[in-house]
DNA sequence: TCGAACCCTCACATTGATGTGAAGGTCAAG
DNA sequence: CTTGACCTTCACATCAATGTGAGGGTTCGA
């Protein structure tokens, strides 16, 4: 497909597609007229890097941690090298610490509109 | 305590302990020489802040958020908007989505990661 | 009284993720 | 053949969170 279609089926701005891919995080083949053409898997793959975006991780990151999350399942893991999986084991820890704080604070925000609703459901309890 | 010792112990750069100030994240009383003036609780507040900026929410919306989390317990609910509930719910919802889709990732990186320790540890299992 | 170590404000620089638009090529349908 | 909807690259703008440093006051101990 070609850029148009896959910002419409990803909801992403044609813009970041060329920024992403610009990157490195994504690839695209050329047609003949030079007009970038994705593969379907690229959906999936632009939907995952939205939601690590999203969730805080920088496009050099991502870049680094897409690779491991694509493959099917257990396979080969050929240039995994000492870096790259002190960076991920980093990179985990810090997701799980955000996790985290994300849970403590969204529950504080949810208890607090609970309350408040039961404030207003419930005026005289 | 003045900016330096806050700064040391929440681990912040006093840069930033004044643009949290400047949006309205936490306030600082004045010593008779100018000097800010931080009561203690300030050390939490900070910590809180930045977990939420880590996770990707934006100063504005910490700076809703903020107040529904600091009141000890169920107290009164005095300036809730019925905008700003919706806003609340609205980022309660967000939280959610990006805490299910860190720990999904967090997941495949920790399985990545386990694998490729698994083979290294057992490299004829 | 001097220097070190604080603090202040102001203001410009940078970085990453984006927005926006210009100048132009491609292609299908009228 | 032209129009409109695509696509291309390039480049400058923006926004939030930060870095950095200038220029200057305060405080305290040697």
């Amino acid at each position: 497909m070609r850029i148009g279609e896959l910002s419409e089926r990803t909801g992403t701005p044609r813009r970041l597609l060329r920024y992403y891919e610009e990157q490195g995080l994504i690839v695209a083949d050329r047609l003949p007229n030079g007009y970038r053409d994705y593969d379907a898997s690229n959906v999936d793959r632009v939907a995952q890097i939205r939601g690590l975006l999203d969730a805080g991780l920088p496009t050099r990151i991502i870049k680094q941690i897409l690779p491991c999350l694509n493959k099917p399942r257990v396979i080969h893991f050929p240039d995994a090298t000492p870096e790259m999986l002190a960076t991920l084991e980093e990179e985990r820890d810090r997701m799980t610490e955000r996790i985290r704080c994300l849970v403590r604070n969204r529950d504080a925000v949810a208890e607090y509109l609970d309350a408040v609703r039961g404030e207003l459901a419930e005026p005289s309890a």
